[in-house]
DNA sequence: AACCGATGGGACATAAAACGTCCTAGCAGC
DNA sequence: GCTGCTAGGACGTTTTATGTCCCATCGGTT
C-alpha cells in the first residue's frame, strides 16, 4: 500500500492533496451529521466557492446527499469513508507530521520521505531524491548553491538531474575540507552535482587540521581568498546533519576535543559546527569558507538528514533555529517530535 | 491495492486518468529510447500542447532527462516506471478491456467494476453504482427511463440518490409484470428509483400469462393503453440481462415453450425477450410495454449485468446491436471478449 | 563542409475552468 | 411569524490549459 502511495505521490503530487481535501470534506460532513455549506467552509477554512466545488463533486458521485436542511453523507459514502481509513491514517500521517513539525521549529517547509534510512536503503534513496527535489524547487536563476558532505548529500547528488535553472548556477562546497572520505567530501560532491545538473562548479582546496599561522596566511592568498568569496555569496545553502560524537570519530578530532565535546553536550553536527541539545554551538572546526554569520543571512538553509538515530541531533540543529526546509524520514521525523 | 484503486477510483475518477496518461508517456518515451516532443505527440495522438504540459511536468520532477537531440526516461523515471509495472495492470486492465468491448459491439460507452458479482455481494455492489452513477450522468431533465427487473437492477436502485435532473425524471416499468418475486419487479424497482431520486413514478399493472382474448381487451382500455403509450415515449432504458434457461425457469415458463427456447438455441434474456447466440430475437413473453421497435428507436438502452456466468449471455444481447451502454464487471467482460 | 530535418523552448492569443462574491428563495426550529 | 440557517443561481475576475506559431540549435547525413 505505501508503494502505492508512494508511486503516485512521485507520479501526480498534486494527486494525495486532492484526496485528503475530499476526505476531510466528507468525513467533516458525517461527524457533523447534517451542516451547511458556509459554515463548513469556516470550519474547514477554505473559501466558500472552493468547498462547493468539492460539494458538487460527492454529490454528483453520490457520496453525499443533500437537502434542504443541510448536507449528509450517504450510505455508499459512508462505506468509502470507512474503507478509506487505513489507506488515509497513512496519507495524513506523514504530512500531518511535517505540519507539526514545520511550525514547532518555526521553519518554511518540511518533507518526510516513509521509512527509516538507517535500515533501509530504499528510503535513504527516497531521501536524495527528496533532498533534490526541493533544492531544484527552490533554485531560480545562476544561483550559488553551498553543498557539504556526508553520504546524505552524496544521495542528493546521485538522484540530481539537469534542468534550465539548475543550469546556469554554480555548485561550491560550504567549507574546505572536513576529513571525510574523497567520496563524500563537499568538494567531490559540489562537483558531481554540477557534472549531473550540467551546472558549473569552484573548489576550495584546503587542509585540514589548520594552525592558526597557516590559516591567516592562506587567507591572504588571493585565490583562496576569491573562492571563500564566492562562496559566502551562497543565495542557497544544502547539508547534511550528523551525530555529533560519530562525526567526531570519522573525522578523527584529537581526544582532548573528543572530550570537551561530550563535555559541552556536543549532539549534533552541521556544516563544522557542533550543537548542544539546546541548539547552542559549542564547537567549531577551523576550516575555511562559511561562517555562522554566512548562515544566518543566507536565504535558503536546506538541511536533509534522516534515520531514527540521527532524529535527536537533527532536533538541536533545528532548535538552533536558522534552517528554512528541513528534508527528513519519517522515523527520524517521529524522534524530532519526541524531542521536542 | 485493489481495493485503494476502487477507493480512489470513486472518490477522484480524474486522477486515474492523469495517471494512465503520464505513465503512457512515460512509458513511450522509455521504449522509444529517445524520441522528439513533436515525434511523441504524433504517436500518441496527443496536441503537442498537451504533452508538452506532461513533458514538463516529468521534466521538473527529474523523470525524465530532455537534451537537444531528444528526451529520455532517467534513472529515477526507469524505477519508477519498474515499479509501477503492477498497479499499471490493474489500473489498465479494465480500462482496456472496456475498450475493446465498446468497439467490438460498437457500443457508446461500456463502464467494467472490478470483481466478480457471482462470488462477491462487493462487486455486486460496485455494478449497482456504476449503474448508478451511468444513469445519473445520462438522464437530463425531465426524461421518462424504463426499468426492467432483476436483482441487478434492484442493486441500481439502491444506489441511487437524488440529483436535480433526476428529480424531473419519471420511472416505469419496461414491460409488465414478468412473474419474478415482487421485490424484483419492474414496478417495485420503478417505484424504488422514484423513491430515492424523488423523481415521480408509473407502474403498469398486468396479469402475467395473458390469453389473446385477455390481451386485446387489456388494450382497449384507455387508463392501460395511456400508461403503454408513456412507457413507449421513454427516452432511456435500463436494463438487466440474464441467462436464458435460468430466467425461463424462474419465471415459470412451461415446459413446452421450455423446449422450445433450448431447441431455438436461447441464449440470454433482456426486457422480456430471449436472444441466441448470434444476437437473433427466438422468443418473446407475451406481456405490454414495450416492443423491440421501442427499444430499437430508444435514445439510450442501458444495459447491466455481471458475473462469469452471465459472460455468454451479455454477448448475445450485445451482439442484437441495439445496446449503447454496457455496465458489467471484470469476469463477465472476459467472457465476453472470449465470445467474440 | 554544408545542408536538412528534427529537436527543445519561447511567445501569444484564446478558450476553458476555477474562483471570489453576492444575492435569493426556502425551510426548520424556536 | 421570525430568525438563522440552508442550497443554489449568477456574474465578473483571475488563473490555468490549450492550440498555434516561430526560432535557434544540434546531430546526422549527404
Amino acid at each position: 500500500m505505501r508503494d502505492i502511495l508512494e508511486i503516485q505521490r512521485q507520479l501526480m503530487p498534486d494527486f494525495l492533496e486532492v484526496m485528503k481535501k475530499r476526505y476531510t470534506v466528507l468525513h467533516h460532513i458525517m461527524v457533523s451529521g447534517s451542516i451547511g455549506r458556509r459554515t463548513l467552509a469556516l470550519s474547514l477554512d477554505m473559501t466558500e466557492r472552493v468547498l462547493r466545488g468539492e460539494i458538487d463533486f460527492l454529490k454528483s458521485h453520490g457520496l453525499i446527499e443533500i437537502e434542504a436542511s443541510g448536507m449528509s453523507v450517504s450510505e455508499v459514502g459512508r462505506q468509502l469513508l470507512e474503507r478509506m481509513e487505513p489507506l488515509i491514517k497513512e496519507v495524513f500521517g506523514l504530512t500531518d507530521l511535517e505540519e507539526q513539525i514545520r511550525s514547532a521549529f518555526n521553519l518554511k517547509q518540511v518533507v518526510i520521505v516513509a521509512g527509516d534510512a538507517d535500515h533501509s536503503s530504499f528510503t535513504k534513496r527516497e531521501l536524495g531524491l527528496a533532498g533534490a527535489a526541493v533544492l531544484r524547487k527552490n533554485v531560480t536563476n545562476d544561483d550559488i548553491i553551498a553543498v557539504t558532505g556526508g553520504s546524505t548529500m552524496a544521495g542528493i547528488a546521485s538522484q540530481l538531474v539537469t534542468s534550465a535553472p539548475l543550469k546556469g548556477s554554480w555548485f561550491v562546497p560550504a567549507r574546505g575540507g572536513l576529513g571525510e572520505s574523497v567520496e563524500m567530501q563537499a568538494n567531490t560532491i559540489a562537483s558531481e552535482m554540477a557534472k549531473k545538473t550540467g551546472g558549473q562548479y569552484r573548489l576550495l582546496h584546503v587542509p585540514d587540521d589548520l594552525g592558526e599561522e597557516a590559516y591567516q596566511s592562506l587567507m591572504q592568498e588571493a585565490s583562496i581568498k576569491e573562492i571563500i568569496d564566492f562562496v559566502r555569496k551562497c543565495r542557497i545553502v544544502v547539508h547534511g546533519i550528523g551525530d555529533a560524537m560519530i562525526m567526531a570519530k570519522r573525522r578523527k578530532v584529537d581526544l582532548e576535543t573528543t572530550a570537551n565535546l561530550q563535555q559541552a553536550g556536543a549532539l549534533a553536527e552541521a556544516f563544522g559546527y557542533y550543537f548542544d541539545r539546546s541548539g547552542a554551538v559549542v564547537h567549531k572546526m577551523p576550516t575555511l569558507g562559511l561562517q555562522l554569520e554566512d548562515i544566518q543571512r543566507t536565504e535558503i538553509v536546506i538541511g536533509v538528514a534522516g534515520g531514527k538515530s540521527k532524529g535527536e541531533a537533527i532536533a538541536s540543529v533545528l532548535r538552533f533555529g536558522h534552517e528554512d526546509i528541513l528534508v527528513t524520514d519519517e522515523a527520524a521525523a517521529n524522534e524530532i517530535i519526541k524531542h521536542f
